[in-house]
RNA sequence: GGGGCGGUAGCUCAAUUGGCAGAGCAACAGCCUUUUAAGCUGUGGGUUCAGGGUUCGAUUCCCUGCCGCCUCACCA
């Protein structure tokens, strides 16, 4: 107890000093229980419609104080508004008036009660007849005017960021309207919400590296989920026609404005459909939670007007590559090949160990940048892409059908048809493997678990995933990862 | 991991060539019956991120470390 007095500084003294008095006086400064009949945003939007309101009881933090001999101007917040309060010595008593000026804090949650007026500037005002404390408040809230900018106290004690900075708190607002706009989507498209695994024996459905925890009584290694793929799928062959999750995943891979450790995954499946099924489900499902965020299909994401009324334009792979780059993978269709082009049109590119990686990295540098609205890119390798249905025609044998969709630079979703052959899969982690022995720490383990399931029968389906922490950075216009989650990753 | 920028009062920020560490808000003691970044008078408040070095003297210059942001690389 001496110890914490210890560490205050000296405004928290005072406020610990006006705490005590409190308690001298035999009043709990934390109060057990409130009485309140409404909101703030109640009581501004009765009182504009012209509705007489009397004995309104408000509860929320009082948040400025301005004090004139034997009137004073408040303003209290509660988590719909904020509004002005009026206190006159003469209405609620000259004790009472004393500890107000001399026992009330910013920041304190108070409840009053009294009549709504408006004042000469014409602003709704509650005149206090009766005010009580509810919870006092040691520490002082990062001053009103400049508001708490510092970053990473930003971060670290998002509560004040809450508190002081209103945009922010919209954007999370705006968060869940997304996020409960997808859940409605999905609902209403026949897809059931399930729960699968964190903790994996076996991670797997990315390429990604994992993290490592450990069992004690099974004395085993476990896993944190690097995807959902592989659980979803052993539903599908349950029966489970149209399905989805949404949940956290976990990458052990660098940090940065666009990566977090632990991040927020939308993956859904549904039989009968293929990669074409889910480009028109991820640009209605963009608009539908467009719309639950921002009322409109028109957005501006880092000064850039996006469209996103579907539909959104489709382009293969490789004719993005030809059209920006001047290679054809199709003709190239093997790594020495590939190299050959790229050394006769002297593009500098990074060299890749494989063909599809190679062709990734081309996609990366020349293509991407350039699409700026909304575009789906089909056929993708098949050796990037190992949960992938081979395409049928001849054109090239070495393409998949799967699709990204993306803008500026942006990932809106990524989406297969499903590859449910038991053997070809059986191959692709084989072939993963051999990617890990060469060095590759996110090539794919082999899950023999998951072949078991699918060789008792998969049907033909469609798979998406939606990064939803992307989403909502593209739909807030933010710019940083860690600006749309509450508590992103720091150094600790 | 490389490069750049930054860390000063509760908050937002200053500090000249290396020369007593400051302002606004907040706090404290007062005045004030229509304010709203209220105003006025007065007062207190600092491990200048941490540690080391150079110097008569370091917020300032040098080294190491911690933390944050940007950027490149890696990575989807």
């Amino acid at each position: 107890m001496d110890d914490f007095l210890a560490r205050l500084n000296d405004q928290e003294q005072h406020r610990y000093q006006k705490t005590q008095r409190w308690r001298a006086r035999g009043v709990n400064p934390y109060p057990l229980r409130v009485s309140r009949t409404h909101t703030a945003r109640q009581t501004l939007d009765a009182f504009a419609r012209g509705e007489a309101l009397s004995g309104v009881q408000l509860a929320g933090r009082l948040i400025a104080l301005r004090e004139m001999g034997k009137l004073a101007f408040a303003h209290l917040q509660d988590g719909t508004a904020k509004i002005q309060l009026l206190f006159r010595k003469d209405a609620v008593g000259a004790e009472n008036y004393a500890t107000l000026v001399k026992d009330f804090d910013l920041g304190d949650f108070i409840g009053v009660e009294g009549e709504i007026v408006r004042t000469k500037t014409g602003e709704i005002t509650l005149q206090v007849t009766r005010f009580e404390l509810l919870a006092k408040t040691l520490s002082p809230l990062p001053e009103k005017w400049h508001g708490l900018k510092d970053t990473e106290t930003r971060y670290r004690q998002r509560y004040l960021d809450l508190l002081s900075n209103e945009p922010v708190r919209e954007i999370f607002v705006k968060r869940s309207k997304i996020i409960t706009a997808m859940r409605t989507y999905l609902d209403e498209h026949g897809f059931l919400e399930v729960e699968t695994p964190v903790l994996q024996p076996l991670y797997g459905g990315g390429a990604a590296e994992p993290f490592v925890t450990h069992h004690n009584k099974l004395d085993r290694d476990m896993y944190l989920r690097i995807a959902d793929e592989l659980y979803l799928k052993r539903l599908l062959v349950g029966g489970i026609e149209r399905v989805y999750e949404i949940s956290k995943d976990f990458r052990n891979e660098g940090i940065d404005f666009k990566h977090n450790p632990e991040f927020t995954m939308m993956e859904c499946y549904q039989a009968y459909g293929d990669y074409t099924t889910m480009m028109t489900l991820v640009e209605e499902l963009y608009a539908a939670c467009s719309l639950a965020a921002n009322g409109t299909l028109q957005i501006t994401y880092q000064g850039h007007a996006i469209d996103l009324t579907p539909p959104w334009p489709r382009a293969t792979m490789r004719d993005l590559i030809l059209k920006t780059s001047g290679v054809d993978i199709y003709a190239d269709a093997d790594l020495p090949a590939l190299r050959q082009r790229l050394a006769e049109l002297n593009l500098k590119v990074e060299a890749k160990p494989t063909w599809g990686k190679q062709v990734d990295e081309l996609f990366s540098v020349f293509a991407e940048p350039t699409l700026i609205q909304p575009t789906f890119v089909m056929d993708y390798p098949e050796e990037i892409s190992p949960f992938a249905k081979k395409k049928p025609d001849t054109l090239c044998a070495r393409v998949v059908e799967r699709f990204e969709a993306f803008s500026l630079n942006m990932e809106l979703g990524n989406a297969f048809t499903e590859l449910n052959d038991p053997l070809d899969q059986y191959a692709r982690f084989v072939e993963q493997s051999k990617q890990r022995d060469a060095g590759d720490k996110e090539a794919h383990p082999v899950d023999l678990d998951f072949i078991e399931a699918l060789m008792h029968g998969m049907p033909p389906t469609g798979g998406l995933g939606v990064g939803v922490d992307r989403m909502v950075m593209l739909l807030t216009d933010q710019s940083s990862i860690r600006e749309v989650i509450l508590f992103p990753q720091l150094r600790t």
